[in-house]
DNA sequence: TGTTAATATGTGCATATCCACATATACATA
DNA sequence: TATGTATATGTGGATATGCACATATTAACA
């Protein structure tokens, strides 16, 4: 349980986190552009949530797309939607989200949803 | 808020905020009776949570009283709650449960609540 | 096959975290 | 004042974390 806590306690992950609950499926371009941050650094945040279970991958042509992992718990997923509906109101997710419809260029994929 | 995660994001905080919202009044030496943990080792982890706001002490005779911190948002305060919940169904915590209640010559505290 | 875009990873470095052990401090009481 | 109990903190060492920069890998496509 407190590796779950881990993974979001840390700004770059609960950002992420963020995007990808809001977008569904979002590859790691589109997170570099919408938090404006290397893509390294963006890419090794990603396998640091996957590898705690909270993001899963699937690959679509050349892009890698995130998403909520579906194997959470009922728990878990309540928690997400609540904890990521809280941050949605701040300034910074603001920006991220702005940043993230911005962008040019972006890729044509599979969403769920847009917002 | 990140910042918050960060803190429960370790097992000894988690498992000592759990004794904490349950028992509303916890001084030191019933956390390492109930942890089976070194009184540094609690001592600093408190600290940590102090720091983090998530808790507040005060002193009760020779005792340091702590207590979940009382200016927590609603958000925080209902996270918790829901969290600790969760928790107090694990066997870890029904040990340190097991083990505060066991604890010989426990002080005389006032608390708000016995269970 | 060569090029470009997207993504992942190797590496070294700085810093943070966690711990045990010893010691200091605070309080109560004889 | 001396002693015991409760709590906090100094210290050093082991390990983890986070980062930038460079490079490797994968896929698409000319």
């Amino acid at each position: 349980m407190h590796e779950f806590f881990k993974v979001i306690g840390d700004e770059t992950r609960l950002r992420c986190l963020a995007i990808i609950e809001t977008y569904k499926n979002v590859c790691v371009c589109e997170l570099v552009h919408a938090l404006e941050l290397p893509q390294s650094k963006i890419s090794r945040h990603l396998s640091l949530m996957k590898l705690g279970r909270l993001v899963s991958q699937r690959r679509e042509n050349q892009w890698v797309l995130y998403s909520i992992s579906s194997d959470l718990s009922d728990f878990e997923q309540k928690l997400i939607t609540t904890i990521v509906t809280k941050i949605t109101q701040s300034g910074i997710f603001k920006k991220d989200k702005e940043h993230f419809l911005k962008m040019e260029n972006r890729p044509q994929l599979s969403r769920e949803m847009q917002v």
